[in-house]
DNA sequence: AATTCGGGGTA
DNA sequence: TACCCAGAATT
């Protein structure tokens, strides 16, 4: 584009942007942290879903600082539900990190930021230019797939070795703009006229400068290879209570898929069979117990991982003493800690169910 | 450069 | 179903 087209571009959006853009609660702010929490919750992740937990997170975490001391699992608990949940401890890490090293000031230094846990070159442009008013690129899947159509670029945006192509493209838009603004608006637009499937070209404040709208193919981009096919994971479920009904929990490790999340026992199910359960069960939980197989199954999708959990429960009249990560905890105790939503299942179907009121 | 990290909305 | 979502860390 010259550069008076960059400058009519320009003004077509933010005009747009200006009348039709989205009021949000982060959008009421300039408070650096408030844009973090935002912008980490909003990864990989819809605005409407993010919502209702932002407000929670900031109602419970007000300031900074009160993230920076609080208990991990307390910000665990307001996280579940909400997935990839390394951001959330990632985003405590973080803040702990800007307390210390910065006197609890959110570097305005793109350097600086990029050192920090959690924060990676999407994050780092969005605090730049939202909170700071920098003019950096904050290249996300909408602003790929926006300037994929208006300068007809067939890079793969599967492919990591893309987005530098884009945050090219970007920085020489964004300069003669409002930062902030042009960022948020490309999003926008992304979200609301220039959708995957079916973009609403008549609607968009810039079809007059997108090469894909002029020559009728708007669906062909962007280009993205597929993805792998999900695995499947079979697994028998535990519900261990004791003689008063409580039920045995676990804590899983502090890293890998769901870490630091509260579960029921697993046992991989691998070969099937209730006795190759009821053996394993008993080395995991330290004596023999006498396992039912319950009616109750569910099937959890993950983007990578498919499980497969059958539930089996038994009582145990002479309680063993918790592990270290383990804990007896009655059922009306549970929601205390964070569980993964494939176990809140279980839980469900526990209250339903149970036989022993505690 | 490819894989691993959740869960829900949408056509 | 399949794809997508205000991506980053790890391998």
């Amino acid at each position: 584009m010259t550069p008076r087209q960059i400058r009519q571009f320009n003004h077509d959006l933010l005009k747009w942007f200006h009348e039709k853009g989205r009021s949000l609660p982060w959008r009421e702010t300039n408070n650096p942290y408030y844009i973090w929490v935002s912008e980490i919750m909003l990864q990989q992740t819809q605005v409407n879903t993010v919502i209702p937990y932002y407000n929670r997170f900031i109602s419970r975490f007000p300031t900074l600082h009160a993230l920076a001391e609080a208990q991990e699992e307390s910000v665990l608990k307001s996280w579940e539900g909400l997935g990839y949940y390394s951001r959330a401890r990632n985003l405590q890490k973080g803040v702990r990190e800007v307390a210390e090293k910065y006197n609890g000031q959110v570097p305005d230094d793109k350097d600086k930021l990029l050192s920090i846990h959690g924060i990676g070159p999407y994050t780092a442009g969005a605090l730049l230019s939202i909170a700071f008013s920098e003019p950096e690129p904050a290249v996300d899947g909408n602003v790929m797939r926006v300037m994929s159509r208006i300068f007809l670029i067939d890079d793969d945006i599967a492919k990591a070795k893309a987005k530098k192509e884009f945050e090219n493209v970007v920085q020489e838009l964004i300069a003669e703009a409002d930062p902030r603004a042009f960022n948020q608006s490309l999003m926008d637009l992304g979200a609301m006229i220039c959708h995957p499937k079916n973009p609403e070209c008549p609607e968009c404040p810039v079809r007059n400068h997108c090469r894909a709208y002029d020559e009728g193919v708007q669906t062909e981009y962007p280009v993205k290879s597929g993805k792998a096919k999900p695995k499947t994971a079979d697994y028998a479920v535990l519900l261990i209570s004791d003689s008063e009904g409580k039920i045995l929990i676990e804590q899983r490790p502090d890293s890998g898929l769901l870490a630091g999340l509260w579960q029921f026992p697993m046992i991989g199910e691998s070969e099937g069979g209730k006795a190759a359960v009821q053996k394993l069960a008993g080395e995991k939980i330290g004596q023999s117990v006498h396992l039912t197989k319950e009616s109750f199954t569910h099937t959890h999708r993950f983007s990578h991982l498919v499980w497969n959990l059958s539930l089996y429960s038994g009582v145990i009249c002479d309680p063993i003493i918790p592990g270290e990560r383990q804990e007896w905890l009655p059922v009306s105790e549970l929601e205390k800690r964070p569980f993964p939503v494939s176990h809140q299942k279980v839980i469900d179907w526990l209250k339903k169910n149970r036989r022993n009121d505690t």
